[in-house]
DNA sequence: GCGTCCAGGTCTACC
DNA sequence: GGTAGACCTGGACGC
């Protein structure tokens, strides 16, 4: 049942934008993963190539995004129609368009990537499974550190469960092009909540204090994603790690940065992937398996790390290894 | 049914 | 500086 008084936009005013990418880019599995993954919320809906979502700036006005591809792997021409409450101004259209690059890689030259599948039986296996596929990037920064904060000390199912009732009880409901997507709540509002509230409508247990505190730092003042990428990884990852409940594993998943975001579920995956073998104690290897990492794949580390994730049934099979159920 | 364990980390107190 | 222990909740498991 959804909230019955959750924030409703009626988006009406819109305007087209398109953009042209550096080849290979495949639309439909960027914006819908095969892990599953969503582009910018749980609620967006992906029909027939097309995905209609929405997206919070750091200004903190909403927008909604129909989303398609109008050319092929090797040439494709992204379209977006960008729906708004008020007429968008040409500043804002020209910052609306960096964003959107921005968030779906379009110019990211990934061929330097896939030249490590030269050497490298992993990263072969993977261009050819996912020929195309990018790491998105998301320009709403406080849905990036809730997904960080609820996947800490907690199986995914019971993650899922604390991020669909924040979104519910806190969140807001956009209507635009005859749909609508459910969103994120914003900071401005998770500030105002009662920590009791928190621990209570959206079953968030020690984690209601550190959302709380997080709401309370974002709203203050602190970097957009577009300017912790400016800044050195280090730099930015210390920023995020100044907010409260964000560790290093949650500042790796929320950076800009591309990172190795190690938990204990990946570390296993990638101890049977690179050893054979299911570590006994994964938290101990997760250091270990960063430098291996950043060794063997350097700045595409990060790449790496999407890819294995979004092709385990593949890999399982290729390596007879069961790497969905570890 | 009921009790116990523990999970896709982080923080703090203590040494 | 390093490390054990606490932290919400709910599903899995053993009895």
């Amino acid at each position: 049942m959804i909230e019955a008084a959750m924030f409703t936009h009626n988006l009406t005013f819109s305007t087209v934008m398109r953009f042209k990418t550096v080849p290979p880019y495949d639309f439909e599995v960027t914006v819908q993963k095969p892990a599953g993954w969503h582009l910018a919320t749980p609620y967006e809906i992906f029909e027939k190539g097309t995905l209609w979502t929405a997206l919070r700036i750091h200004s903190g006005k909403v927008f909604g995004l129909k989303l398609s591809s109008l050319g092929t792997i090797d040439s494709a021409d992204i379209s977006c129609k960008l729906y708004s409450n008020e007429k968008l101004e040409a500043n804002e259209k020209r910052e609306l368009h960096e964003t959107l690059k921005w968030m779906l890689d379009l110019e990211e030259d990934i061929t330097r990537f896939y030249a490590l599948a030269k050497h490298d039986t992993l990263v072969r296996i993977l261009v050819r499974d996912l020929y195309g596929m990018r790491i998105t990037k998301n320009a709403d920064l406080f849905s990036r550190l809730i997904l960080a904060l609820t996947l800490q000390m907690a199986p995914i199912k019971r993650s899922d469960q604390m991020m669909s009732l924040l979104i519910k009880e806190f969140g807001e409901r956009i209507r635009f092009d005859g749909k609508e997507v459910l969103y994120w709540p914003s900071p401005a509002r998770i500030a105002k909540a009662q920590v009791g509230e928190l621990e209570e409508k959206c079953k968030l247990g020690y984690r209601a204090k550190s959302l709380k505190g997080i709401a309370e730092s974002l709203i203050k003042d602190f970097p957009s994603p577009q300017e912790l990428e400016m800044m050195v990884p280090e730099e930015a990852k210390a920023k995020l790690m100044e907010l409260k409940g964000i560790g290093e594993y949650s500042a790796d998943i929320v950076s800009p940065h591309p990172g190795f975001a190690l938990d204990v579920w990946s570390a296993k995956i990638f101890s049977l992937l690179l050893y054979g073998v299911k570590p006994e104690s994964p938290r101990d290897e997760i250091s270990k398996l960063k430098k291996i990492a950043e060794k063997r794949w350097g700045r595409w580390r990060g790449y790496v790390f999407t890819y294995v994730l979004n092709d385990l049934n593949n890999l399982s099979t290729r390596f007879n290894l069961n790497l969905t159920e570890v």
